[in-house]
DNA sequence: GCAAATTAATGATTTATTCAAG
DNA sequence: CTTGAATAAATCATTAATTTGC
């Protein structure tokens, strides 16, 4: 069953990856993709745009451009009790997502979609339309924004946990506060990108090493970037 | 020790590992115990376990004791009736864990812990030992097997989710859609970093130079995920 | 109501894969 | 290609829920 590829295959498979995203934004000049998901080109023309087609690893960009209404096609503005406020008309103000919808992309994000790319995001956008309005840079936002929020609150529960624990019974070695601090970035793995040695052998024995171990590798490390991880990314 | 199947290899060495196990000394320690935690391995009748009388269980013998003793400190053999069987005595219980624990253990793994380093599981036990009895494997076997069926939960949920997208309007003309399914984003995001060095046991000899080769400083040195482009720290 | 019987959860083990040094 | 190290997947086994017959 095993094929004797796998190597060879992911290899490729990132090779692949890797490489088709360069190609594409810099160099085509050319009107074509300006994003991620062909889908939205339709739907902005303007926009300035920036990522590749597909290779996420970097992290896309903002479709669209901010600052300006982007949705409604015109705006019609009025005073109200001494506030003018401006009023879209013709259809559209932001997104504003179906408990469908949103029922939807959740269990998408819990089932461990994180950054769609255009294909799929174009597909999603063509079944969440069935349950109203949308497009596919909503999808797009978010994933975003979801994410960037999951994170967050992730990161809060992290260090409520960790302090209450340090607290509680832990000597006050920082080590791992710090890291808590500004490395943070962990989505949501922890564990280090960097093989860790594991000492803990039977409950008794070198507490020593596992005391030095500690200093460095306490930390919470941060997952989430590309392939590669040690160092040779760089 | 040239073997033709890796697999074979690690096969025989494990089963050698496991069933000869030296009734006496763990001072051995055999630097590839097929399990880190050198002390137990089926039912090392030497292991340390706690015999815990206190935790209330159930005394019923459960209906077919004979061959599946597992945990049990030890074994007692009698004969009966031409048979020689082994019954479990002491404390057989496995760790059940409280709802304290589970509270702050799942508290743990939504800040986005996932494989502990033994630092770290020794500091979780310690905490969680206040709430009740627990053992440093109990922390690591609760990390593994949440993780992995949190990541079968988030599986069937994207399969359903997708499939039913797929039928309900989408042709099958994906493109690249069935990545969705892999592993690219199977826990969280957390595929992406590789492997991480453990050493188990032991715990003598390079203790200092698996500390080392920890690197702190290669830690530090990740990136803390993709604010930036990664490649060009510039 | 209550246990035996059955089932659902989940702790603990075993087996397969994966990755990357040698 | 072989192999050590580490993990993930699959499986086994036990405990707690729940059901069921009395």
């Amino acid at each position: 069953m095993k094929v004797h590829h796998s190597h060879v295959a992911s290899y490729l498979e990132k090779a692949a990856s890797a490489s088709s995203s360069p190609a594409t934004a810099p160099s085509t000049s050319p009107p074509s993709e300006l994003f991620p998901f062909g889908a939205f080109q339709c739907l902005r023309p303007l926009a300035p745009k920036i990522s590749l087609p597909d290779q996420p690893k970097k992290l896309v960009a903002p479709p669209d451009v901010l600052g300006r209404v982007r949705n409604a096609t015109k705006l019609l503005c009025c005073t109200v009790r001494n506030h003018t406020v401006q009023v879209p008309v013709g259809g559209t103000t932001r997104w504003n997502p179906s408990a469908e919808q949103i029922k939807v992309l959740e269990a998408l994000y819990r089932g461990g979609m994180r950054t769609p790319n255009s294909a799929q995001i174009e597909r999603i956008t063509e079944e969440l339309g069935r349950h109203g309005r949308i497009e596919g840079k909503n999808v797009f936002y978010w994933f975003q924004n979801h994410k960037a929020r999951e994170r967050q609150k992730q990161k809060r529960a992290a260090l409520l946990t960790l302090s209450t624990l340090d607290s509680s019974s832990l000597p006050a070695t920082a080590t791992k506060d710090g890291a808590g601090d500004k490395k943070e970035a962990c989505d949501d793995a922890v564990t280090s990108c960097k093989r860790q040695c594991r000492t803990w052998g039977d409950g008794h024995g070198d507490a020593a090493a596992e005391v030095a171990a500690e200093g460095c590798t306490e930390n919470v490390t941060l997952e989430l970037f590309p392939l590669r991880p040690q160092g040779k990314a760089a």
